[in-house]
DNA sequence: ATGCCTAATGCAATTAGA
């Protein structure tokens, strides 16, 4: 089975990169971010006629995070991250599918560091920690997958030196991720590749994709018992090279079956 | 090395992204 993570930076904008990826990928599970849509303009037809049942959670603009499935409708276990009832921006939904529970997010951007958003970033950090750690001790098998909008060390970014106070790579910020995965949680693209340079994003001017001048932020973690069964890692650089497509690149685990 | 591009909103110019 493989469960996918991308990016789309608007689902409608871009939903011809997006069917085509669908169709062409196949993934069986796909985590979206940034759908940039309200609740009621999710493409849910266009994504159903695709071969996907879907949830997600809109927001009229900005953010918006879907779970999509060709294995199962998506049965949805939480909507939104606990711990602030005044939070109202839409990062993050989870739900059982083919007997895993994957949560879908995107966590704040948080520039300029310091500031308000900053101070929210962390704050979204710390509650982000403390579900993961409720989801570990389930003893379910979870998946956590999205764009975290850290890169977690020097090798995830091309000049790591210009990024140090930028609300991506801030020693407070890598130090949460840090933490994150310290409760038992494998980064799986990065367990694959230990010592390759991986990029899931680069910015749209001056030919970046092609320079490979990029970041790595989207990432899949996996509980114990999924990282068990962990085959393969990959970014999909292919819908990256399409027109009018994302800034991020599809992410993707392959598991085994369960034994 | 600074959004140099792009989407959404709403119809110009602003906000946000990373």
């Amino acid at each position: 089975m493989r469960i996918a993570t991308y990016n789309v930076n608007g689902v409608n904008g871009r939903l011809p990169v997006l069917l085509r990826w669908l169709a062409e990928a196949q993934p069986h599970i796909v985590c979206l971010q940034e759908l940039k849509a309200p609740q009621e303009r999710f493409p849910e037809n266009a994504i159903r006629d695709a071969g996907y049942d879907a949830i997600w959670h809109g927001q009229k603009a900005w953010n918006g995070v879907a779970i999509l499935s060709r294995v199962g409708a998506p049965v949805e276990t939480r909507r939104g991250l606990p711990g602030d009832p005044d939070d109202v921006h839409s990062r993050y939904v989870e739900a059982a599918v083919n007997g895993v529970i994957v949560a879908s997010l995107y966590l704040p951007n948080g520039n300029p560091r310091p500031g308000p958003k900053f101070d929210y970033k962390m704050r979204w950090f710390e509650r982000l920690i403390v579900h993961a750690a409720e989801l570990l001790a389930t003893g379910m098998p979870v998946v956590i997958a999205g764009d975290f909008n850290v890169m977690p060390t020097e090798r995830d970014v091309r000049r790591p030196e210009r990024w140090l106070d930028d609300a991506l790579f801030a020693p407070e910020v890598r130090d949460a991720y840090a933490r994150l995965l310290r409760q038992g949680w494998t980064d799986a693209l990065r367990t694959i590749h230990p010592d390759e340079t991986i990029y899931t994003f680069w910015k749209y001017f001056r030919g970046a994709f092609e320079r490979n001048d990029g970041l790595r932020i989207d990432h899949i973690l996996l509980s114990p018992s999924v990282a068990d069964r962990l085959k393969d890692a990959q970014v999909d650089r292919t819908p990256r090279g399409w027109d009018k497509t994302s800034d991020h690149a599809p992410v993707w685990v392959s598991l085994r079956d369960k034994s």
